[in-house]
DNA sequence: TCGAGGCTTTGACCCAGATCAATTAGGACG
DNA sequence: CGTCCTAATTGATCTGGGTCAAAGCCTCGA
């Protein structure tokens, strides 16, 4: 999917460490430090990264592909809690085990920093600190607009939703708030837009089917999709909000 | 409600700031620098504290009272993100506004420290950013459980899942594990106890009625709850898990 | 003691979304 | 170029929870 190159420019184009998580103030030492405990692993699609409660050995962040949170009752219901694209953080610094099933949705690319030492790290230089409480402040927020979603909205605005998050990050890589028009590829299948948003695959087809119907989206394929105004989806999401989700 | 004094084993008890948030190693000289920043405020039942992207002078925890952080739709729905109990933390270090409305839903205290010394100090006391970070990751793994309730559960299991989430930070507040026969006050309406669920609050009486008439849990007037059997609420709940939610 | 007004409960009915069940695309591959 | 397999669409029907409406029940103040 999106190559590392493409990412540079939402992350830091100066250093030679491009992901956002590490890089904040771009300090060469630290920088140089970071690079001798750096180390990249992939998954396929499909495979779970991580199940909760798994001993964490690393944190990283996603480099391509799309990764889903999720949490499974022992029925078999699953919700996912957080959706991880290229840039975006893995991992729980101070603690030693996986929250989540971390599953990765299309083949996946990370750049993983060995644990303890990325943890003394941070314990010896505050603002890689802040950084992290930051971070973990703004998938906070994130996760909690997503609860005014679940519980609130109808199953029209859930996908509008969705797809105006999706829109909206995937636009904002390349440069600028998304407004107008915006093309990008769907990372997700029905089901996990369902486990999502808390709907049945069904429900999500028949809404995605209704918002081409009224001309809200235009399809092309099953993932390619065009939003001719992105105005009026954030219309159809209800949302007032600007941003927000994605773990 | 709760006074401050009975919130001391939950939280130090050996140094003269109680509130887990900020004691988590007891430098005495830290805890003499905090006491000189130290304020309290006090509101009353129905007023807001904060009203989201309000200017934050302060970080504080609750002593007393009961308070929510609600976020609302133009047309009205609310959905409630996060539920502040005693000892719970108020604010957003490094942010400079409130995210949510914060409404106080009974008397409230809350211990306060103003913002800048307190960031300041948080800036060279790795072990108070270290902690910070932790209390937030537990509220974002409390988020994400909480997502899981609003998007898979049904409405029999949402109470449930409330009701044995109250019982237990109430039972555990004395000391041990919630186990057996639990006592407590529901400190929420019907109506607060509906935004937080994603329901309405009819059906939320529907089903506390139904769990009474099957004697999962005995009412007292409106308000105050036993739970003759608290395994068996955890079973209603659909919960495997060991904990969660609250802000 | 008696209202008044705010919670709460309960009932009757309805509808958005779930469930069950076919069909219909798209690929990947021989 | 078929054919197999998985993802997606679409239809028919059912139901959990929403909506609207009417009592009940505390509490507080006069």
């Amino acid at each position: 999917m999106t190559k590392h190159a493409k990412l540079a420019p939402s992350a830091c184009g100066e250093c030679p460490i491009r992901h956002r998580a590490v890089c904040a103030k771009c300090n060469a030492d630290e920088l140089a430090e970071l690079e001798t405990i750096k180390y990249y692993r992939s998954y396929e699609a499909g495979q779970t990264i991580l199940w909760a409660g798994d001993h964490m050995e690393f944190v990283g962040s996603l480099v391509s592909g799309v990764a889903t949170l999720t949490q499974t009752m022992e029925d078999g219901r699953t919700q996912m809690v957080g959706l991880l694209l290229p840039s975006d953080f893995v991992g729980r610094p101070g603690r030693d085990s996986a929250a989540y099933n971390v599953v990765a949705t299309s083949d996946v690319v990370m750049c993983c920093f060995r644990k303890t030492p990325f943890e003394n790290m941070m314990a010896s230089t505050p603002h890689i600190a802040h950084r992290l409480l930051q971070m973990t402040l703004d998938e906070l927020d994130a996760a909690r607009e997503w609860m005014l979603v679940l519980g609130r909205k109808t199953a029209r605005e859930k996908i509008a939703s969705l797809l105006s998050i999706i829109a909206r990050r995937d636009a904002t890589l390349g440069m600028g708030v998304a407004t107008g028009r915006v093309v990008f590829d769907l990372p997700l299948t029905r089901e996990a837009m369902a486990d999502y948003l808390g709907l049945t695959l069904e429900t999500v087809s028949r809404q995605i089917s209704a918002l081409r119907k009224d001309g809200v989206i235009v399809l092309e394929g099953k993932r390619h999709v065009t939003v001719p105004d992105m105005d009026r989806l954030m219309d159809e999401a209800g949302d007032d909000s600007d941003g927000g989700l994605l773990a």
